[in-house]
RNA sequence: UGGGAGGUCGUUCAACGGUAGGACAGAGGCCUUUGAAGCCUCGAAUGAAGGUUCGAUCCCUUCCCUCCCAACCA
């Protein structure tokens, strides 16, 4: 397993290790059948399925249906087969929400009867209205305080049909005055009289999201349950609901960052937008990032699960390039195609001594000579042949290594060709052939010096060449983000109109006239092409361009690309204590109490900002600088390191009070214990309470070092430093911290960091 | 403006208090019967300011910026 996990991995490991699922490791899978996977599904899958498959674990595919108004088996299927396209399988693991609605409506039931939820009859904007905004608490409803009875019934009577859509929904009571608006009684169940694909006309209440997915994970036994970024919120509900209806251990939800690839646009809603306005032709068009499209234009599973592996799993909201997407699919096409010629752009080539009817057979090989991969096939040379019309040029520019007036070119597999005639049309003047002389190709061996650097193009005899249909592919938007579209425009203003180009009249190799749709293959110096799923008939091929190879000739021709718009990096802002902050302080005695601090010598404003911005914190403060008065250090361990504890639990609960940390600093204040010793103390302290006093005896903190010590210490951590140590007195001096890490660790907190640096410095001063 | 989550080379991900590293992209070079592939070299970053620490990308504080949340969608 690799040596950097991402951070769902690391949690996935270490409740692994601890046991806390007796050591399973169950993941999910959970597409709503409305519509087809896209790519950033696949970020998804490859991160599901990867963990249950390195953790030994399982990954279930459950389709979340619970919304009857968009929901369909085709989706269903398309779905179960992109995924085993990629490469996975759920080994039977196949769930369906729907199939836990009698399940879900017990829940509902228990929901109700421990008067944890209640049915409301507002209307939607009434519901609405009552929720308050992001700034305003909500109001609770009128009937949040109907009886369980009460409750019971209605419930019972929406399920029996008794009422039409809108008239109720059932509600969790948690908390109309919560910061996090999901909380503000979340809906559970919604009356919906529309046949269901699956359930048909059994149901006309249908469960929410919020309610059917956290039940869903705990019914089937979900360990981690992986999501996107915008569900965070939504993590709330999920908790209140599997700590008030299931038994430990329970599932519990993660959230990593949804994938946004540039050039594409990623919203079931806008690619079915592409799809009604014909802009593609279906969901698995070429150029759509879909699993049918990547998979229709040749993308391979292999590739896609390296490029989920290189774009890692994190929680910052990101862009990738597409760039990256293309390397991982190059890298793993360049390792499985064959090399053929074809010529996309033909222009015809008379090699004007070669006989008319001769041919001469070439024996050319299908891979290159660094893949160590055998396989030929033979290749027809004839007196008419075609070559790439971009692979000839009137007025080559500098650096030309192709064909021009009187120049001459490598014929792939065979030799070089001089241009010495241009032969135009009258009329438009446009070149219409070439009239060219072949030699044998070979350099002269210590002869005159060695031909020229030039290109090897690819060619075709004309009376063996296959006409194919090839069609190119370019990025479907014209700008990088898609999403991000100025006033009064959409994003279909940025398409890329020229996002493809059907080349009718191309040329390949005969031995490709019979290919199967999804061969793939190198054309040489095109690019990577597939033979189209679709389209391609034996005797008609039609191949789709993958992906272009990288092009060093383009890449320096190409215009620079515009800078990056400067990132106008915010002013510096100093912090002054102000009106703000008072204004933030609770009451006028904390006021008076920020005035005192302020006013104490030792303490910055900043401080006394910090420690009266909660009571208790200040009472700690003021207990512990009773007992020791230095203001400066008491107020740095409270700021620093008794804050940062306190993130996860209250100051009552601490297992020690203001005496302990009072006594604490005293004794590094004195140098009874060195610094770094204090914080290890400080650490125990937090964990189980206790003196510090006992426990550094315990810890054999209690006593410092000598230098002779630290010597001894200092030359052991040295020790099997010799090579880095060499680079240091090299001149690599930053590596300083690295040896005072290995020293301080060998000091184990005993000695003083300063001694120890000093010491330090003398062995690394010695030659 | 309330709550939540984020901010490391151009991009993306590492570094889990101890040498800021990889990949993609970029520049230069080698090699080459694919201007491919491969190989080598180089440039390039911790949003800001304070604080704690021998040492801070990492811990504390404040500020700035971005994203998410007020569907009877998921």
């Amino acid at each position: 397993m690799a040596e950097n996990l991402d951070f769902i991995r690391e949690i996935v490991k270490r409740d692994t290790a601890s046991g806390r699922y007796g050591g399973r490791v169950v993941t999910r899978f959970p597409p709503e059948p409305n519509g087809f996977l896209h790519i950033g599904h696949a970020k998804s899958i490859c991160l599901n399925f990867g963990i249950a498959r390195e953790f030994d674990g399982a990954c279930h595919l459950r389709f979340d249906d619970t919304n009857p108004e968009t929901e369909d088996m085709a989706f269903v299927e398309s779905i179960m087969r992109d995924v085993r396209w990629l490469g996975f399988d759920w080994n039977g693991k196949l769930f369906f929400a729907s199939d836990y609605y009698e399940q879900f409506f017990g829940f509902a039931v228990r929901l109700i009867e421990a008067g944890k939820a209640y049915v409301d009859s507002l209307t939607e904007s009434g519901i609405r209205e009552y929720r308050g905004t992001v700034t305003e608490p909500g109001r609770e409803s009128p009937h949040r305080n109907r009886t369980v009875s009460e409750n019971l019934d209605l419930f019972t009577r929406m399920r029996a049909g008794e009422f039409p859509d809108g008239a109720h929904v059932l509600r969790a009571r948690i908390d109309m005055a919560a910061a996090n608006m999901k909380l503000r009684d979340p809906l559970l169940y919604r009356i919906r009289h529309t046949s269901h694909y699956r359930t048909g006309d059994a149901w006309c209440i249908y469960p929410m999201y919020d309610f059917a997915h956290p039940l869903s994970d705990a019914i089937e036994g979900v360990t981690h349950s992986i999501c996107t970024l915008e569900f965070e919120n939504n993590r709330a509900i999920y908790d209140w609901l599997v700590e008030t209806l299931f038994d430990a251990p329970r599932p519990r939800q993660y959230e990593f960052a949804r994938l946004n690839l540039d050039y594409a646009v990623m919203s079931k809603r806008k690619l079915l937008q592409l799809v009604e306005d014909d802009f593609v032709s279906g969901w698995d068009d070429p150029r759509m990032p879909t699993i049918a499209g990547l998979r229709r234009r040749g993308y391979t599973p292999e590739g896609i699960r390296d490029f989920a592996a290189r774009i890692g799993v994190d929680k910052a909201n990101s862009r990738v390039s597409m760039e990256l997407l293309e390397d991982a699919i190059r890298d793993d096409l360049n390792g499985r195609c064959p090399r053929v010629l074809a010529v996309l752009r033909p222009l015809k080539v008379t090699i004007t001594n070669l006989p008319v009817d001769g041919i001469d057979w070439l024996d050319a090989p299908l891979w290159p000579r660094d893949s160590g991969r055998d396989g030929s096939r033979k290749l027809a040379l004839a007196r008419e042949i075609f070559i790439e019309r971009t692979d000839f040029s009137e007025q080559p520019p500098e650096g030309w290594l192709r064909l021009s007036p009187g120049g001459e070119v490598r014929l792939a597999n065979s030799g070089y060709i001089r241009c010495d005639e241009v032969v135009k049309d009258p009329l438009s003047g446009e070149v219409v052939e070439l009239r060219c002389a072949l030699d044998s190709g070979e350099d002269n061996p210590g002869g005159a010096g060695k031909r020229k650097k030039r290109a090897a193009i690819q060619w075709l005899s004309s009376a063996h060449a296959v006409r194919a249909e090839v069609r190119l592919y370019d990025r479907l938007c014209a700008v990088a983000n898609p999403e991000d579209v100025e006033e009064g425009k959409t994003f279909k203003d940025h398409l890329n109109p020229d996002s493809v180009t059907v080349i009718p009249g191309a040329l390949v190799e005969p031995g490709l006239a019979g290919v199967q749709g999804g061969d793939r293959f190198q054309f040489v110096r095109n690019g990577y092409f597939v033979a189209d799923e679709v389209d391609s008939k034996p005797g008609a091929p039609v191949f789709n361009r993958i992906i272009e190879l990288r092009d060093g000739y383009k890449a320096n021709k190409a215009a620079p690309s515009p800078a990056p718009p400067a990132v106008r990096k915010p002013a510096s802002v100093r912090t002054i204590p102000d009106e703000r902050t008072r204004s933030r302080l609770a009451g006028p005695a904390q006021a008076a109490r920020h005035d005192r601090f302020i006013a104490t010598p030792g303490l910055t404003a900043e401080q006394a900002d910090v420690l009266t911005s909660d009571p208790a914190v200040a009472d700690f403060f003021e207990a512990a600088l009773a007992i020791h008065p230095d203001a400066r250090s008491i107020a740095n361990w409270v700021v620093n390191d008794l804050l940062r504890e306190l993130k996860g639990r209250a100051l009552s609960r601490l297992p020690f009070g203001p005496p302990e940390l009072a006594e604490l600093a005293a004794m590094t204040d004195r140098q009874a214990i060195t610094n770094p010793a204090a914080r290890t103390i400080f650490a125990a302290m937090m964990a189980g309470g206790g003196k510090p006093a006992e426990i550094a005896a315990r810890l054999g903190l209690d006593r410092v070092m000598s230098d002779s010590e630290i010597e001894a210490a200092v030359d052991t951590a040295l020790a099997p430093l010799g090579e880095k140590v060499a680079e240091y007195r090299a001149g690599k001096t930053n590596l300083l911290g690295m040896f005072t890490g290995y020293a301080m660790r060998a000091v184990a907190g005993k000695a003083d960091p300063a001694a120890v640096q000093r010491i330090l410095g003398e062995k690394l001063g010695q030659a």
